[in-house]
DNA sequence: CGCGATACCTAGTGACACGATGCCTCGGAA
DNA sequence: TTCCGAGGCATCGTGTCACTAGGTATCGCG
């Protein structure tokens, strides 16, 4: 199943971080990871990624390197700084709080007329 | 603790819909009861609110009426239609979606370097 | 050699929540 | 009586941000 894109709003930053926070991760390679662990709901294209890397670098959440595989490839890794982790904890909360006040919203009994 | 208002993206139709489901409300009304429910986490502005109100009627979500209460005042109610409710259905499978993978990608591990 | 996957990037667009603003009524306080 | 806050409706402009489309380059394979 899909899912609306604008649901998407702000979450984006919080999935980066919190898969960063486990190990240092390339671009591609976010995008990857994020579509395998979701069982595929989030599929987010290249533009949709690296713009929110670069902001969050901007920020001073992630730092980035470059590292060069055995087969020659470039890669860029992302790797979150202390900052970064402070982030991702208040997001993370933050993120509670809204799904918690949705949920308490649906959970008010509907009326099937 | 407030919340990013870019979470909210797409989740307000969803809440409205919802209420209606129960009852017929108006806007002012409206924006009171989400505040309410989800204890104080959503307090929408009338500027945020009565576009989305519009927009769902003009998709044939809602139908609004005028009604005068006894004091004289003029409030315009939303009831929700047989394609609203189908609509709720589908927003709240969506919603269930996309929170879930969210929350998958939260739960994996995360190394506290 | 061509093509798909890998890997990076940017610019423009469009959706949408929000603050500001405007209009009106009512009740109570100054 | 005048004023102000709360109730009640509405619209407009702005800013944020995900996405589409486009661009570059390398690699492995048929």
């Amino acid at each position: 199943m899909t899912v609306d894109k604008q649901l998407l709003k702000g979450t984006i930053p919080l999935l980066v971080l919190h898969l960063l926070a486990r190990d240092d991760l390339y671009g591609y390679q976010l995008i990857k990871s994020l579509e395998q662990v979701s069982t595929g709901v989030f599929q987010f294209s290249e533009g949709t990624l690296y713009p929110v890397l670069h902001s969050l670098e901007r920020d001073g959440m992630l730092r980035a390197y470059w590292r060069v595989s055995e087969v020659g490839r470039k890669r860029k890794y992302y790797a979150i700084t202390d900052r970064g982790r402070r982030e991702l904890t208040g997001r993370t909360a933050e993120w509670r709080t809204f799904t918690g006040a949705v949920d308490a919203v649906l959970a008010e009994e509907i009326d099937h007329g």
